[in-house]
RNA sequence: GGGAUCUUAGCUCAGCUGGGAGAGCAUCUGCCUUACAAGCAGAGGGUCAUAGGUUCGAGCCCUAUAGGUCCCACCA
């Protein structure tokens, strides 16, 4: 049965055909086998509540490319797959469809929010993994993990015990940052700066016992309610007389004490700061130091509570604005200037961040950043592009201990049991039977989970296994590489480095392969809010997985940000087309013939020696590329050889010999087109899989060969030097010089395609003369030539021949009535200036004495052969205007 | 305040360790040449932000300046 190939590739049911077809000969499965080195990547866990985004579809692209790389080149490669319970994220879309559904989270016990939850899991948790399927991600799905599962909550309940056993877990009161909406503390790096314009209040603060005031500026005037004190500089002349003495705190009434700390800028402001420890992180230290009562004024919803007075009750805006009203009426305002500060907002809900002390977790990062720092700084672990490792060594060296504890209840529990009687807290797995101190038998659970990058931190080696010692996780642990952007550095790879070394002792990847963001057609981010995101299931929709995935790789630097442009889109979709329409065209004259698995090297031509040398150098130069993690140039190269050398060159030239019944080298042409091909495409696969593979396994059935059950499977090209035909590879490079000469002529001649014409070749050497007597089948039909004379001298040709010089040769191509002598004296003048203008740069240069006794002789060897070749031409060039102007 | 990064053709971007400026799209001119009009063949278009420096030689290395983007930071 022969198969037909449509006339255009039409992606969509090839890519669902191939990727089952994947799926089940299990192709991406990957099993501990001790006789081939593993190659492995963790995926980034996709949130369960997320959708396929455009940053999403490059990330596995890339990590498609790689995985598929190194399977082919012979790894046991592991793509281990997984997603994230994304705790804050998917309790907060939770809620928002209870809400919908009238069911508020206070309806709910912790029991019967948690069934709902696992529920949404169920229902929505699987719909990124179908959609990751269909960019042709080939991760091994067997091994599928959640953040949750039972697994990877085993192996965060050990490293919470495990670190809290070390100290290195404690709980402690702390100012924190909270979420007045999410009703939650975060840590440092889920807040947001953002610049705002405010307002600086000019406050009068009564000085107890003698006249006067000092002058207060603050931008939050509601927190003086618990004010514990005002600071000034201990050097500032203008307050010493204050230092040790009262004020009255306006509003409340209270005497509170002027303390003298170095914390205070004397040059900002007044150089006057009221202390507020219990509302703002900077004020709390200065309140450790001067041992200030702690006064929270804040309930859980940023309104003020009973502490505050009158005020509790209002928000904290509200309160701001009667307390301003309030104190203007004393005529303790003294002005009110514009400002603009930076506020902390949570960066998922954008909530203004409220400063709290409150009792939580933290994990102590003092000892455990210490192997971490280290690991980047001796290349134990790598960042490419490097420079991404100063953001990681900005957050590593200034790191503060990482608050973990969560008041959610989507997420890991904490494994901490406070007995009821007394008090004493147990960290264990399971409900202890009796406090250890009491000896009572009632215990209460710590309300609070985890921080939702506990669990991710622990995921390159939670995934394998671990805490179990598992044959996987010896096997495949550290892991190769991980991909990801540049916006979770310290959110994730930070953390997964530090847990690598601390639990098990090894770094979790060798290489950290960066990427940037892609950005919409004018370089926006793309949001939900612009409505400016492109979804690339829409794309896949219209152009095909592949041609989205080319477009994501193709111009693109790593660690760079891209535009989206449908425009490229659809030029890689155009490529796949091509890609398509060559195959079809080899394989309607494949299927005509037998094609021999090897070929017997005295049949090949120059031509087919030309291209085997060029497929052989791309092939080693787009391995390095990728070893090297430059996709995007490795790409380029492939596109490159594909369009131009092979399709508008190479496959052009074997045409006649194709389509003569009797051409002895027909047979040459055949192979070298298929093994050409079939490496192209294999250097292909990774970045346009489907295509790829099926026009391979179409070709392969065609001729009754079988490599391979699956071009992912095939061997990966390597470089040969058999190939290394360097000498016929000069000869075709000279012929097509002078076909892209013939075909510069008769365009500016305006000499349509049908109009052949007799062409000469004429060269004083004899080599030249060879070159095109052995390219002649091919050099006729490229340079639409009736017949080619090759010749040592100009006998016989027409004296108004038109002509076009390359190094040591003319050709000539004459045209009886066609001529147009001003025109043709014209191009030779711009020929000749061209000639010139480099004549000049190569002389200059090999004047210079300095260049020549310090170049080094290579390139001094190529300058003086182009001399060499520039003059002979010029000589040529000269001698036609001189033939033209006699 | 600290740091990163960018400034290359009309647009979007490549350009790896310094050795005669590239791609895609757009523009212009011819072509339905039996694989492909999602194509073929040609053409135009850049003092590589500016000023210095190192070098035989700089888009690439160094310094400064201008402009843009981003990250970090406790000036109330």
């Amino acid at each position: 049965m022969e198969k037909e190939l449509a006339k255009t590739y039409d992606p969509k049911d090839i890519e669902e055909k191939q990727y089952q077809k994947w799926m089940d000969k299990k192709y991406f499965h990957a099993e501990v086998d001790r006789s081939k080195k593993p190659f492995t990547i963790v995926i980034p866990p996709p949130n369960i509540t997320g959708q396929l985004h455009m940053g999403h579809a490059l990330d596995n692209t890339m990590q498609d490319i790689l995985i598929r790389f190194k399977r082919m080149q012979g790894y046991n490669a592991l793509w281990q797959p997984g997603t994230d319970h994304a705790s804050i994220a998917t309790e907060v879309k939770i809620l928002e469809q209870l809400k919908k559904e009238g069911i508020n989270k206070e309806d709910l016990t912790r029991e019967e929010f948690l069934e709902k939850a696992w529920k949404w899991k169920e229902e929505y948790g699987g719909r990124i993994i179908s959609q990751l399927k269909k960019l042709g991600s080939s991760c091994d799905w067997d091994r599928e993990r959640f953040t949750m599962d039972e697994g990877c909550n085993e192996a965060v309940t050990e490293v919470f015990i495990k670190l809290f056993n070390e100290g290195k877990i404690y709980k402690g009161s702390k100012i924190i940052n909270w979420c007045p909406v999410c009703h939650t503390t975060i840590s440092d790096a889920e807040v947001e700066h953002e610049e705002q314009a405010g307002h600086f209040w000019h406050i009068k603060y009564p000085i107890v016992g003698e006249e006067g005031f000092v002058e207060v500026a603050t931008t939050r005037p509601e927190t003086m309610l618990g004010d514990s004190a005002v600071a000034v500089h201990p050097d500032d002349e203008r307050y010493q007389h204050l230092i040790g003495k009262m004020v009255m705190l306006p509003l409340v009434n209270k005497e509170i004490p002027v303390i003298a700390d170095t914390y205070v800028d004397k040059e900002f402001g007044t150089g006057v700061v009221k202390i507020t420890p219990a509302h703002d992180p900077n004020d709390f230290e200065v309140g450790k130091r001067h041992k200030l009562p702690e006064i929270n004024v804040m309930n859980d919803d940023a309104t003020i509570n009973a502490n505050g007075g009158k005020y509790a009750g209002m928000n904290r805006y509200e309160a701001r604005k009667v307390m301003v009203k309030e104190l203007q009426e004393l005529g303790l305002l003294v002005k009110v200037e514009d400002h603009v500060h930076n506020v902390g907002t949570h960066d998922r809900c954008k909530t203004t961040v409220e400063p709290l002390i409150k009792q939580q977790w933290f994990v102590k990062m003092d000892e455990l950043i210490k192997p971490a720092i280290n690991g980047v700084k001796t290349g134990d672990v790598q960042f490419v592009p490097e420079r991404f490792d100063k953001i990681y060594f900005n957050w590593a060296d200034n790191i503060r201990d990482w608050c973990i504890s969560r008041q959610l209840w989507w997420g890991h529990r904490i494994p901490a049991y406070y007995c009821e009687k007394c008090g004493e807290v147990v960290v264990t797995k399971n409900a202890p039977g009796t406090c250890p101190k009491c000896g009572d038998t009632h215990f209460k659970q710590d309300p609070d989970t985890l921080d939702t990058w506990f669990s991710s931190a622990l995921w390159p080696f939670s995934t394998l296994g671990w805490p179990e010692k598992t044959e996987d996780l010896d096997y495949f642990y550290p892991t190769d590489v991980l991909v990801t952007g540049y916006d979770i550095i310290f959110f994730w790879v930070l953390r997964m480095v530090f847990s690598g070394y601390a639990h098990m002792g090894q770094k979790p990847f060798s290489k950290v392969l960066i990427h940037g963001l892609v950005r919409d057609s004018q370089g926006r981010k793309m949001s939900k809010s612009l409505g400016n995101g492109i979804d690339p299931l829409e794309v896949i929709d219209k152009y095909g997985a592949d041609a989205l995935r080319f477009s994501l790789i193709t111009g693109n630097a790593p660690g760079n940000d891209m535009r989206f442009y449908w425009e490229r889109v659809e030029s890689s979709r155009n490529f796949a087309n091509k890609v398509w329409n060559a195959s079809r065209f080899i394989m309607m004259n494949l299927e005509k013939a037998t094609i021999s698995e090897t070929i017997d090297e005295k049949l090949l031509t120059v031509a087919d020696k030309w291209i085997l040398s060029k497929v052989n150098n791309l092939v080693k130069e787009a391995t390095e590329n990728m070893e090297s993690y430059d996709l995007g140039i490795a790409v380029q190269k492939i596109n490159d050889f594909i369009w131009e050398e092979f399709c508008d060159w190479y496959i052009e030239m074997v045409k006649p010999r194709l389509y003569s019944e009797t051409d002895e080298t027909k047979a040459a042409a055949l192979w070298t087109l298929k093994y050409v091909l079939t490496t192209s495409l294999k250097l292909l696969h990774p970045f346009m899989p489907f295509v790829t593979e099926e026009i391979f396994c179409t070709l392969q059935d065609m001729l009754g060969q079988q490599e391979a059950d699956s071009i992912m499977i095939a061997k990966w090209p390597e470089y040969n030097e058999k190939f290394e035909y360097f000498k016929e590879a000069e000869a075709v490079e000279l012929i097509k010089e002078a076909v892209k000469g013939i075909r510069n002529v008769r365009t500016e001649m305006n000499v349509p395609p049908s109009r052949k014409a007799a062409v000469t070749v004429v060269s004083d050497s004899s080599k030249i003369r060879d070159t095109f007597n052995d390219s002649k089948v091919f050099f006729a039909t490229l340079g639409y030539a009736s017949e080619v004379l090759v010749q040592a001298d100009k006998a016989g040709i027409p004296e108004d021949a038109v002509s076009t010089v390359i190094p040591g040769t003319v050709i000539y191509i004459p045209f009886a009535d066609l001529v147009d002598i001003d025109k043709e004296i014209e191009r030779l003048q711009k020929e000749k200036e061209r000639l010139e203008s480099e004549l000049k740069r190569v002389s200059a240069m090999l004047a210079n004495k300095n260049f020549v006794s310090k170049a080094p002789e290579s390139k001094l060897a190529e300058e003086r052969a182009k001399l060499e070749k520039y003059t002979d031409m010029m000589n040529q060039v000269n001698e036609r205007l001189e033939h033209f102007s006699k």
